[in-house]
DNA sequence: CTGAAAGCGCTTACAG
DNA sequence: CTGAAAGCGCTTACAG
């Protein structure tokens, strides 16, 4: 088997007895073909186990049907469900989506250790000449842009809020800290910790922005803690710190630019029996990355991100570039929350939308 | 811009004043070129912004450069590990690995639900003639791979272990079993209950034998629950079942299939504080699922599975393949284990090979 | 409804 | 070290 040649058309052409423009209308057409002449090559193209040569049908139509999703990293469920969101939506108008994963350094903040494939995706799908790009962008895409625009025309950005010739995909990072904040002054609680690192990204700006403007809106006192980092160790240390210094009695909000940060905050809550939740203290996370609710100590509440409605979104977005009349958009798709225990306590049940599903 | 011609190998040939040959040798194999004609070549690429059209390219090699790797659901994060080790191997060799999620109906264990497309993006890599693909196939993959095996050889078959022309990368589920009973019966264990979904895939199976032959081989005494699925509510049922038939002061493990089902079961115990843990009641997840370890009310003892690891293998056995004296492995990959107070209490100490991470 | 022919943009021996 | 030429396997007007 191995050295053999593959069956081509024209060996499928042969063998129905037909020429090769009537088998590639078969495949492409097969209105245009008389039923007895469809069901003869298919027979053929059967029993050779032929298999069409996209390189050879891109070539011809200087494009291919695949759509390319750059991700920075599907580690972060975020963009697990966007993968997804998108994926189902182009299997359901028949296009293939390629997910390339960019593995983004996320656990570090120094820039000299980020080295992720970005770039070499972004020129793949341009090389491959895909029918679209979507790029969920950790920093200004219009470079990269700018360099494969000729070569695919269809490009969405998500994630990354930057005018351009392009449809852009967001989630509205302002609405997560302020309706976080929101939630918090609702409980009562009037003296807010916002923990994160600093602004090495949009969203991290973002989420700052919104938490500012709802403790201004609520007349809540907010104290900013800057943070090495967005994980687990990170939370917990902000806490231990916030802790040191708070007065006897004292009510304090404790929200999380992550939701790891939130958690590492309730890890060394627990090591506090004294305190009582929220009552003392109530802890919010901003990301909706942790789903263990069911099995944490004190259940997490916190912001949930549509990443599967971006998918979705963009697959649109990215179709749409091809009709005629269209016209850039920049879509923002809102934020959810999930209550638990952090901010309600025993009262607490699971509950708000989640994004993550269909 | 949008109705222009892209620029091509001929462009820049005449723009560099050299024949078209000698584009391709720049690109291709710049040792044969001289270094001043090469310099002129790549200004004038630089300056059209040309890229290659991977179709024309690839239809003259008859072969692309990608590797298509197809899991069957990235919400798993086994699945996500594993596209990570292929990616980030694969990236190391110069090589493209394009991610298919099959979208695998996982929730569901009816036949009727599962509408994967397993077979869609076998044939879309197929006609894309990639130089090799990785298949994570969660049924028989003789028949997919049968159809197209003539239009790409390298072909390593992913955590379904059956007999075939390919390489095989499976974990070792029976082991995942035998270790977690033996761990049981280590800290005093001697009656254990293992919960888990009928044997609806291999992994299923395996993990139930090597529980027996773990239990056997303690001489422990087993008793097999069968539940309806393998999420969180299915453990908290079956917990509850065995609550009610426990005998006082009796001494049981639980073992789910999945570590959402070991969940479900601290989720119940957590109703009973007159349970201690594990002293009364100790449980074990085997599927490496869960990692909220720190924020769990109770961390629970679960198997590692070598998702990451599992990537690596696929890529190097898919390229090993090219090589003149290749025989096909099948490489059996071991789990691990990660300690928590589930079967410790609180003694636990976070601790083992995790396997997620290089 | 069907077929003959041109051409998409590269790579690869091969000759010089 | 460089170039002229063939050909990979399709699709697409176009003619019949």
């Amino acid at each position: 088997m191995t050295g053999d040649k593959l069956p081509t058309m024209q060996a499928v052409a042969e063998k129905a007895g037909v020429s090769l423009a009537t088998v590639s209308n078969v495949m492409n057409q097969p209105s245009r073909v008389a039923p007895a002449t469809r069901d003869r090559v298919r027979a053929a193209i059967e029993s050779l186990g032929y298999i069409r040569n996209a390189a050879a049908r891109d070539l011809k139509r200087s494009r291919s049907d695949g759509i390319g999703l750059i991700v920075p990293d599907i580690l972060n469920r975020l963009f697990v469900d966007m993968a997804r969101g998108a994926q189902i939506t182009a299997g359901q108008r028949g296009l293939s989506l390629l997910l390339a994963n960019a593995v983004y350094a996320f656990e570090s903040f120094d820039p000299l250790v980020v080295t992720d494939q970005q770039d070499q995706f972004l020129d793949f799908f341009a090389e491959e000449r895909t029918s679209g790009i979507l790029y969920a962008a950790m920093s200004d895409p219009t470079d990269g842009i700018n360099r494969i625009r000729g070569h695919v025309r269809p490009i969405v950005v998500i994630n990354y809020d930057q005018p351009g010739d392009w449809c852009s995909v967001l989630m509205d990072n302002r609405q997560a800290g302020r309706i976080a904040v929101e939630h918090l002054a609702g409980i009562g609680v009037r003296r807010v910790f916002y923990v994160s690192p600093p602004d090495a990204a949009q969203p991290i700006a973002d989420r700052r922005r919104g938490v500012a403007e709802g403790a201004a809106s609520q007349g809540l006192e907010l104290t900013e803690v800057t943070t090495d980092g967005l994980e687990f160790e990170h939370g917990s240390a902000a806490m231990a710190e916030l802790l040191a210094g708070r007065a006897d009695g004292e009510r304090i909000g404790f929200v999380g630019m992550t939701d790891a940060l939130a958690l590492g905050a309730l890890g060394v809550l627990r090591e506090h029996p004294e305190l009582r939740i929220p009552e003392d203290v109530a802890v919010i996370g901003l990301d909706g990355t942790h789903d263990g609710a069911r099995s944490d100590w004190v259940s997490l509440t916190s912001i949930t991100l549509p990443g599967y409605r971006m998918g979705e979104e963009a697959i649109r977005l990215v179709l749409d570039e091809a009709q005629p009349g269209h016209r850039h958009e920049r879509v923002i798709l809102p934020v959810g929350m999930r209550l638990g225990a952090s901010t309600l306590g025993s009262a607490a049940t699971a509950g708000g939308a989640d994004g993550t599903t269909p």
